[in-house]
DNA sequence: CGATATGTTGAGGTGGATCAAGTTAGGTGG
DNA sequence: CCACCTAACTTGATCCACCTCAACATATCG
């Protein structure tokens, strides 16, 4: 693990999506847990009773990471399991020659150490500043053990993350670079209408540089591909996002 | 589901490693059962005692499938589960256009049906002829339920998938045509490794249009690359499969 | 033995990479 | 509050790894 950060002062948590997710959640303090908690619904604790989830708050901790933090790197011993409850991770694997690869982003209610192993398979880094539930990871083992409920929830979980990643290989494999910006655009879109957010704006608080290295393209052909969205008046380039102004249009360059 | 082709005469079983597993296993005659299974130690059923193995039998129907056949299709509703006990598969998700993503081979020893979910996730046609203990899903889901070891055990193994799904998103979108085909020949030895086999030799019952919508390449590519490296005296174009010559140049080009 | 699938090799084209400016937007210290 | 600095982004010019198209070779199988 590179570092811990519960030291982060309470600053200015800019949201990926306002409001919804900024508070914190699932302390040990016992005045708010993850009863209340706002993601708690998109999350494998979602499948938790009452008395388990106390439980489960008993054994997290909030921890907040400032953006460009690392939160662990591939290799690293897996002390921790996490929660997200704010913010916006990149997962990514490095070639030795520093090539990268993003396998992932991240959003609020998303489960960070899904394969429960004693290392990590990849390497993470906060985006924006990211608000996660983090639990000790032979705990959180001990206790999914217990509940073969959790346990199913997590394989749940697992296989939709494989499915994702089946879905991006075909991306990788077999798309264009048109077609892997919509793709995504559109993929991103789904994931925040799930959240609960609007859907019109796509909030990208990643750079270029990341969307290059998730989409296995160069930053000036993900820059020149926006633009020409831009101009054919499909996208609207916003601070931080890119408006969807011609959803259809998308869906036909996308779509799967 | 395509076909459940029980009727497969026990015609010439071609196998991808000699000898080891091309005798029927997991019947429900009790004579031979899952006790004497060649891949069991491979497999997801490793993890059972011998009681549960035999409830496992009991649920199990033995299944062949000719070369080139559908075992089923993307969007099926997944009536079966597989565990392959010979042979090779092809699992692919298509495009509208018809552009294909190969996104893994199985080989014996793998589980077919990790998501337990309601419909195939991609399509499956065996490559050459492969037999499979099948079970109805429905069965093994309420098993799994009363088997929390073995619902680990199917996490395990979907978590392995994901982290093969991530090495293979590195492969597709950061690599060149040369590593891509390294790489892959690698992967293959190590996996052919584990199953016993000598390693030296990679079988490759599949076409060069396989590797290459696995690859994310055009069959050309392919074929051009592995030329050059048989050129280059690194492999050796041998029928149905290449001969691993310079291990460690090989190792140099597709290293990760 | 012809027919069809599969594989190899060559010639030429192109989508996206690379190289190179120049622009914009924050962030920081004076 | 401004001047500077740096990170992020955009856009243009050129290049090249891989694709496309085409011809031919080889293997398999009714």
């Amino acid at each position: 693990m590179s570092q811990t950060s519960d030291a982060q002062p309470a600053a200015a948590v800019t949201e990926i999506q306002a409001g919804a997710f900024d508070r914190p959640r699932c302390r040990r303090d016992g005045t708010s847990a993850c009863e209340g908690c706002g993601v708690r619904a998109f999350s494998v604790c979602g499948s938790l009773a009452t008395d388990e989830l106390d439980a489960l708050n008993t054994m997290s901790e909030k921890a907040h990471f400032a953006a460009k933090e690392t939160l662990f790197l591939q290799g690293d011993r897996a002390d921790f399991v996490f929660n997200i409850t704010s913010g916006t991770l990149r997962l990514y694997k490095l070639l030795p020659d520093g090539r990268r690869q993003i396998v992932g982003f991240l959003l609020p209610g998303d489960f960070v150490g899904l394969s429960l192993s004693e290392r990590y398979g990849f390497s993470a880094d906060a985006i924006d500043a990211v608000s996660a539930c983090r639990f000790d990871r032979s705990d959180f083992v001990a206790f999914v053990d217990r509940k073969p409920h959790l346990l199913r929830r997590l394989h749940e979980a697992a296989t939709h993350e494989l499915t994702v990643a089946q879905d991006h290989m075909v991306l990788l494999g077999r798309r264009s670079a048109e077609e892997k910006v919509s793709s995504f655009l559109l993929t991103m879109r789904e994931r925040l209408h799930r959240l609960g957010a609007s859907a019109v704006t796509i909030p990208l608080p990643m750079t270029r540089q990341d969307l290059a290295d998730h989409l296995g393209l160069t930053l000036e052909t993900v820059s020149r591909i926006v633009s020409k969205l831009a101009r054919e008046k499909v996208l609207l380039v916003v601070p931080d996002g890119l408006r969807i102004m011609n959803p259809s249009r998308l869906e036909q360059i996308g779509a799967s």
